[in-house]
DNA sequence: GCAAAGAATGAAAATGACTTTCATATTTTG
DNA sequence: CAAAATATGAAAGTCATTTTCATTCTTTGC
């Protein structure tokens, strides 16, 4: 499918507008519509996380690994890194004594600013 | 201000439409406008952070503290817990390590899920 | 092959959160 | 008290995301 080959080659978070424009180049009478019911169905699949939101969009990213994971994506470009281990196990239990259960789910994507953006390069995107 | 009451009595996460119409009991004219502007300015001012969306709507949490500390906020109910300490530091530095800043002003409100709603109760709202 | 049933698609319309605009009221300041 | 600055709300606008609905591919059984 065109949406899949355009959200691998673009290695970083995307919203579903960008992977639409994307995909067109390949397939150009593909609709939004499906693009959106496409991520979304990703999403329900484990394929893909939602990565919160850059100027009123959503974003998402392709999941690399399967299972417990995390990724941190960059604010400003997108860029994504996959965090090894369970670097978040200290908030869980931190979490779990206030009674609370942290969802794996919203946070399969870290907020973060990758080093170019922070230098202020503007990064990619 | 009407609208710092009916935040500060809730108790919990909000949008800025339920805010507003707990506002309206004492303030019956307070428009949505108002209240979308007030929400925005506390959380320039640090009063209250953005913490995600329910329903499409984003929520915010007025902030119990100051400077450096994290949230736990329930997505379906909204209840809200302050972690201990700084349990956020491994994934900070296993992002380090991949050359990411983890940003704690998206990370002030992490998402869980409290034990009421946890047990089907429903929770409250 | 081939027709009926089911799923996928896209264009256009609808929804709904949030923002802007603009004219009015309220506060500030001298 | 008047002039300037700021806050307010109603209505209109914007824009991402969803729905609707008619059409087109896929199945599946025969």
């Amino acid at each position: 499918m065109a949406l899949l080959d355009a959200g691998r080659s673009m290695g970083r978070a995307f919203s579903v507008r960008e992977l639409h424009a994307a995909a067109q180049q390949s397939e150009p009478k593909l609709g939004l519509t499906t693009a959106y019911r496409t991520v979304e169905r990703w999403r329900e699949e484990g394929w893909a996380e939602e990565a919160g939101s850059r100027g009123g969009e959503a974003v998402y990213v392709l999941c690399a690994a399967q299972g417990h994971h995390h990724h941190v994506v960059c604010v400003d470009c997108g860029a994504t890194a996959l965090l090894e281990g369970c670097a978040l196990e200290p908030a869980r239990d931190s979490a779990r004594s206030a009674g609370f259960d942290l969802l794996d789910s919203a946070l399969a994507a870290l907020p973060a600013r990758c080093a170019s953006c922070a230098d202020g390069d503007g990064g990619g995107r």
